[in-house]
RNA sequence: AGACCCAUGGUGUAACGGUAGCACUACAGAUUUUGGUUCUGUCUGUUAAGGUUCGAAUCCUUAUGGGUCUACCA
């Protein structure tokens, strides 16, 4: 009767066993824990995904904390851009909003009870002295002068530092641990530091801030986290993060480590996006180019393409490097299903169809979305003068060139089967200006008596009801699938600089004048585009999302 | 160079000592009023060498390769 089990990731199989023996009687509870001093990319799309699906999966919940332990760098503005990202990906903290400095007065007697305990001493060496006594991989650390001060004088001394008596950086709090660990994580970390910045909560309530490894795990515990999942760089902090749990005897929170997700093409590197806005390279941190969440969004990635994405490819503990293609995928197959079929033509050529009447306007019905049933049809204005996209043409057709040439019939989409009869060219620049068709009225769509097939299909525009657009075109924003990985390349030179194709006369079916910015469409014929925040309603603007597969060999 | 982590087709991920599977990509074909979608098919894989075992991707050893760590950042 056992149903064949679905297979779980590394994760999820310690949960599982975690479960069974009834360790925290089967409750599940995770965290995601942004610092708010920057903008949330794919990179951390993957943890906030594995945070909360795992916790979904269990019957969980998972708490949204902000690490917020370092005044100088982190600011209001960030936390909520952060939330919003969030809620856009499709998640829902609900009342769990925490902070990590909502427990600075915990954590600070946390610290008392280490130096009670004769576990952390006031340390007055310099940074320099400290980072020299901490040795390197091959040589064991030395003791600090002031390790094995008397735990009256460093109370006093941590008392009189929480006071403001000492400048910033003459003094820290120093776990005291082992000198001599392989793991430089345990060789007396510092864990508290005197630091006179304006915290973005706490304001000026504070003059020592909590390092890292003295915030997370202990906050984690706070909460009553049951799995704390981070990426594997933290795996070197796990032991620091299980003694300080064991030796204040506090909510044993179990940290486990995943490989976090890298994306060809995209860079995740805080300080090097950084780059990018600053020297103009793109328009802002929501530039449809970059790795960004809120680049993403502008892009026209649907959030559940991306979560879909995230899940699909699985947890681990290798490195990886997921190719964009799968991402691309994910992507088409939500807007595939869900976007609205519309008519617009990138690089106009007009078409006129000499026999049909001069001033006739029909009015076909066009599919919404085929691949929606419920979808319904919109009419669309069809007339003598027409504009469809100039690669539609071809006065020299080769073999397989389905569409427009001299002789060669197609169908207009959801109009009239056309021939053509013949085309205008600038005798200055050899371009093709003018293409003359006549049209088989017995042909029309949905009523087509003709008998005549023909084999292919093109989208299009009448001249006078088209509306002007912008369209921009994106590509990869790097040519390289990994530009931070060549030792001897920097990485800006794999910037590129076609990455952004900007067409100012596109024209497009009237409806399209209405566009919501965010709202995904199918160009038939051309890819997913998603009407731009820069709209107005004069003028559209329109972004690449993705470009349709395209199977055609000679293709554009 | 120490400690720790990792190694399965091009990419990602399964197989928990018993037939190496799935997805993406690529390629080929069918369908198609989008050269889209859908459907069908094909190619390519257990880093290496030893050992344990009736049997090893899986367990052990060594080697090789990759990654991480040595902030008063997180």
């Amino acid at each position: 009767m056992e149903e064949k089990k679905e297979p779980l990731n590394f994760i999820e199989e310690f949960i599982e066993e975690d479960i069974r023996n009834a360790k925290h009687a089967g409750r599940v509870h995770t965290r995601f824990p942004p610092e708010p001093n920057g903008y949330l990319h794919i990179g951390h799309c993957k943890a906030i995904v594995i945070n909360f699906e795992t916790a979904k999966k269990y019957g969980g919940k998972t708490n949204l904390r902000f690490d917020d332990t370092n005044p100088s760098t982190e600011e209001t503005e960030y936390v909520n851009s952060i939330k919003n990202d969030i809620r856009w990906l499709g998640y829902d903290w609900e009342d769990r909003e925490y902070y990590a400095s909502d427990y600075f007065g915990q954590l600070y007697e946390y610290a008392l009870k280490l130096i009670r305990k004769g576990l952390a001493y006031v340390d007055d060496s310099t940074a320099e002295e400290i980072a020299a006594q901490k040795g390197n991989t091959s040589v064991p650390g030395t003791e600090s002068p002031y390790r094995n001060r008397s735990v009256e004088e460093n109370l006093d001394l941590f008392e009189r530092m929480k006071a403001g008596e000492f400048p910033d950086g003459a003094r820290v709090l120093r776990a005291k641990v082992d000198m001599a660990s392989p793991n430089m994580h345990l060789r007396d970390p510092v864990i508290y530091r005197i630091k006179r910045d304006h915290h973005h909560r706490t304001g000026d309530d504070w003059l020592i801030y909590p390092m890292y490894d003295f915030a997370h795990g202990q906050s984690d515990s706070i909460e009553g986290i049951t799995h704390s999942l981070c990426s594997l760089e933290f795996i070197h902090h796990r032991p620091l993060y299980d003694w300080f749990i064991e030796h204040l005897e506090i909510f044993p929170s179990r940290q486990i480590e995943f490989a976090r997700m890298n994306v060809s093409y995209m860079i995740t590197s805080k300080r090097r996006l950084l780059k990018l806005v600053n020297e103009g390279f793109v328009t802002g941190w929501d530039d449809p180019r970059m790795p960004t969440i809120a680049g993403m969004r502008r892009r026209g990635y649907p959030a559940e393409a991306i979560r879909e994405f995230c899940m699909q490819t699985g947890v681990a503990k290798r490195d990886n490097l997921m190719e964009i293609e799968r991402l691309e995928h994910y992507v088409r197959e939500v807007l595939n299903r869900k976007s609205l079929r519309v008519m617009a033509v990138l690089d106009p050529v007009k078409l006129i169809i000499t026999n049909y009447p001069e001033a006739q306007v029909e009015f076909m019905d066009v599919e919404n979305n085929p691949e929606d049933p419920e979808g319904g049809t919109r009419q669309v204005p069809f007339s003598k003068e027409l504009y469809i996209e100039r690669d539609d043409f071809m006065e020299e057709p080769s073999k397989k060139f389905f569409r427009l040439a001299p002789g060669q019939m197609v169908r207009l989409k959801s109009a009239y089967i056309i021939q053509c009869d013949d085309f205008v060219k600038d005798p200055a620049t050899g371009a093709v200006t003018e293409i003359r068709c006549s049209y088989f009225p017995e042909s029309r769509s949905g009523a087509d008596t003709s008998g005549l097939k023909a084999k292919g299909t093109l989208h299009w525009v009448s001249a006078a009801q088209a509306v002007r657009a912008e369209v921009r075109l994106y590509d990869r924003t790097f040519t390289d699938p990994e530009p931070t990985g060549h030792e001897d390349r920097d990485f800006m030179e794999f910037f590129n600089h076609d990455s952004l194709k900007r067409i100012t006369d596109a024209l497009v079916e009237p409806g399209l004048r209405e566009a919501a910015p965010g709202q995904s469409f199918q160009f038939i014929r051309k890819g997913y585009f998603c009407a731009d925040v820069d709209s107005t309603a004069k003028r559209p603007v329109f972004n690449l999302t993705a470009t349709l597969k395209d199977s055609w060999k000679g293709g554009s």
